[in-house]
DNA sequence: TTGCGTTTCAAACAACTGTTTGTTACAGTT
DNA sequence: AACTGTAACAAACAGTTGTTTGAAACGCAA
């Protein structure tokens, strides 16, 4: 399971590739900077000697990695908001590909990237203020802004929780995997992630309150 | 903050209440059991004495009470399950009740309850499998059934995933009240909890694609 | 009283925690 | 050649971890 380096691959980078993967995977208690610094091979000491503390790796992980793929993805809502005319069909579709198969590489890149928000969320610490002003804040605003050209006369209040009810459902199903296999049999699961963003675009789309282009 | 006790309260009890609250709100390993006993005004050993491990005491956490609350969570849909003629809307409103502000007597225990399956579900462990076979599987079961009986024609597929849309935006709905505080100001959040169920309900409803009985 | 099982407790256990230390290795510069 | 600053490393640090121990205190029946 442990990734390959080559030499040229710093010490630093190595850390905090693999921090972020134990960290999305354990939390950051249940991790030890003598499996961090394994996973990296590398010494024990290396994670103070660059970072200063287990607690500074953890912050570092956030400013250097997680934020920096946060805006990326967030680069197709920019684009979106050049178009003159949108239509909720296309803001709802651009939400859903962006976090169910956007332009994050895989989906092991993915899942350490929404188990790391995930952890923030149900406990937050330092690390949450950061990303709520840095990116989800700014996020939002975007989100909202495009709701409202696309309905037009829709309030500030009820943009926000149109658009917070398409993302809960994100969340949600990435998680209940397992569980809608144990309700379905095992051979439901394939194509099971394009079935979740069909089934989530359409309810959607209903619940945005208009015909989807069908009257 | 330490919760007072009286005398006639076992040491065991004691013990139970303090764990479900710490784990829920920092998670295992980032509770002591020192921490745990001293919440529960007792000594180091007496975990190891009454649950065997600390570990034990998690999983006995779940058994003794996070799974009777979540089963007394679920008579409110037992008895919608004796009526002759369900709708949608009674089924979605009886959902929303039961976790917004449902049978849980305070909004203290209704977090502590939601905090402990949402760590459970973004890092599985063997308190995952039970709840998943005890609790989870049997109440989408009768969910699955009321929306088939509401909707007839739907495919156990369908209620399932308007089931678990309904569901994911109340999990996610319950985590970013802080950011909804940071999109529209302080003084938005009064009321916020009813007007985020009145939200919940009319999107889900409109995502069901039914009219809401409006035609 | 005596005896018995249960519960409580301080103390100690080995293992592990994050961090610090002093030293070594290795570039590049003068 | 000697000197420089950076990086890497084994070893040790003090403190905390979950768990175990053995003795004391308890309630209660004989």
């Amino acid at each position: 399971m442990a990734t390959q380096y080559n030499d040229t691959d710093p010490t630093k980078e190595r850390l905090l590739v693999e921090a972020e993967r134990l960290f999305a995977n354990k939390g950051f208690e249940a991790v030890s900077v003598r499996e961090i610094t394994a996973a990296a091979e590398t010494n024990t000491a290396a994670i103070n000697y660059h970072f200063g503390s287990k607690w500074n790796l953890y912050m570092e992980v956030f400013r250097q990695r997680w934020i920096p793929r946060a805006t990326q993805n967030f680069h197709l809502f920019q684009q979106l908001q050049q178009k003159s005319d949108v239509t909720v069909e296309e803001i709802i579709g651009v939400f859903i590909r962006c976090f169910m198969d956007g332009p994050l590489s895989d989906h092991a890149e993915r899942t350490t990237h929404a188990r790391l928000i995930h952890k923030e969320l149900d406990t937050p610490t330092e690390a949450y203020d950061l990303i709520v002003k840095e990116v989800i804040v700014p996020f939002y605003e975007v989100l909202i802004e495009l709701v409202q050209r696309a309905m037009p006369g829709t309030s500030r209040q009820e943009a926000m929780f149109k658009c917070m009810s398409v993302f809960g459902q994100m969340v949600y199903f990435s998680h209940v995997l397992p569980i809608m296999e144990a309700l379905m049999g095992p051979e439901f699961l394939d194509g099971l992630i394009e079935k979740s963003i069909r089934h989530i675009a359409e309810f959607s789309i209903h619940g945005f309150n208009v015909d989807g282009g069908r009257s």
